[in-house]
DNA sequence: TCCTGATTTGACCAACTGGTCAAAGTCACG
DNA sequence: CGTGACTTTGACCAGTTGGTCAAATCAGGA
């Protein structure tokens, strides 16, 4: 395994590469499901070369879930207590939504791992990402209190808001199933604006 | 493998407790990451003895599905375009919920199986899923154009409540540590029912 | 009780999988 | 161009896993 040192060039380039197979695999497959095989021939490696780069499958996931909690969260860390509520909380959805249209991998791969009871994340839902929904839930009730939006269950709307986003990446085959051949993005943010619009309207 | 005669007393015993630890370990680990061993000690059997049941790990997932996908479609087959459509709805909505709290294990095995692309239900999806779908958003549509309950989009209202009502037990790890102690089923029906009289009043 | 078909299991196997290792090849820089 | 560090790989291994099979055991009707 490459030292400490600055990566090399090519440290660099084939550590992308994994990673990028990797989330490919995984999140197709889930964790047991993909084989580090896979995930080299997508990389176009050997396996023992990517044993070079990573110490093992695990190290892969673990890399790749840990760069993704840190972007997962970012749209949330933006919801700003100076801004105008309402506004605010549709930026956000609006945010949300486009991740899951362009980070369609990084969500199934957190839905597979959360879905099988996350056990190798558990430890940061319960810090990490529960001290930043608390921290915001603080924000939204203030607005509430302040009668600058209507008052529902804080938690349950941000629930409400993961569910409905990410719903068109991780069940992205059911919604294109049901669909036929439209395309759900095209007619999803309005839908969805219209919904917290309507809940959050004082 | 017993023969096509009337199941025997102990053939139903043993084939309903596959079934049932089959389904406690493919919802928790996915098709992949379940073992026919594991699912022989939860139901008490030797792995052979399995295999004299049903032929083949994929059988015993088969088989969950195929009984699945139909109970899970039930909420949405009593929407009854003859009643009230607020009540209709809401009545739906409330119906997949408890869905989701009494049958989490169901609900994740679903989930595990979309995720990661519906490799084995595919055309389900495509044929009595959308068939169904099609057939309810006829009347959404019908309601929305009698001005009796608002106009949206009737897919995406129909994904919404999908979303939603799942979510509770497909996430139920991560929505349980981010609400600490507290119960979610104990205050989301009155959230989601808020919400959506919010968005379908006319 | 005896017999037949149903049920159960210990022993086994081939394929797969994550991971190792020593040897060979490549790179960059003095 | 030589050298030491970095990179790559073929061969290999041990553990796991889905599945088989013949033999043993059991259940229940005649």
């Amino acid at each position: 395994m490459p030292a400490d040192h600055p990566p090399t060039r090519i440290q660099k380039k084939n550590r992308a590469a994994i990673l990028e197979a990797a989330l490919n695999v995984f999140s197709a497959q889930g964790f047991r499901g993909a084989t580090v095989d896979q995930i080299a021939t997508e990389a176009g490696l050997s396996k023992p070369n990517l044993l070079y780069y990573f110490p093992s499958k695990e190290a892969m996931h673990n890399a790749l879930l840990e760069r993704l909690l840190d972007t997962w969260l970012d749209p949330l860390r933006e919801l700003n207590a100076e801004g105008e509520p309402l506004e605010e909380m549709l930026g956000y959805v609006k945010r949300k939504l486009q991740m899951s249209r362009d980070y369609p991998r990084e969500s199934r791969l957190f839905a597979n791992e959360i879905v099988q009871g996350a056990p190798r994340i558990h430890s940061a839902l319960t810090e990490e990402l529960k001290t930043l929904v608390d921290e915001k839930v603080a924000i939204l009730k203030g607005w509430m209190d302040q009668g600058r939006i209507a008052p529902v269950h804080p938690y349950h709307l941000i629930f409400s808001i993961w569910s409905l986003t990410q719903h068109y990446a991780d069940f992205d085959v059911q919604v294109r199933a049901v669909l036929g051949g439209e395309d759900p993005f095209a007619t999803a943010p309005e839908f969805i604006e219209t919904l917290y619009r309507r809940l959050l309207t004082p």
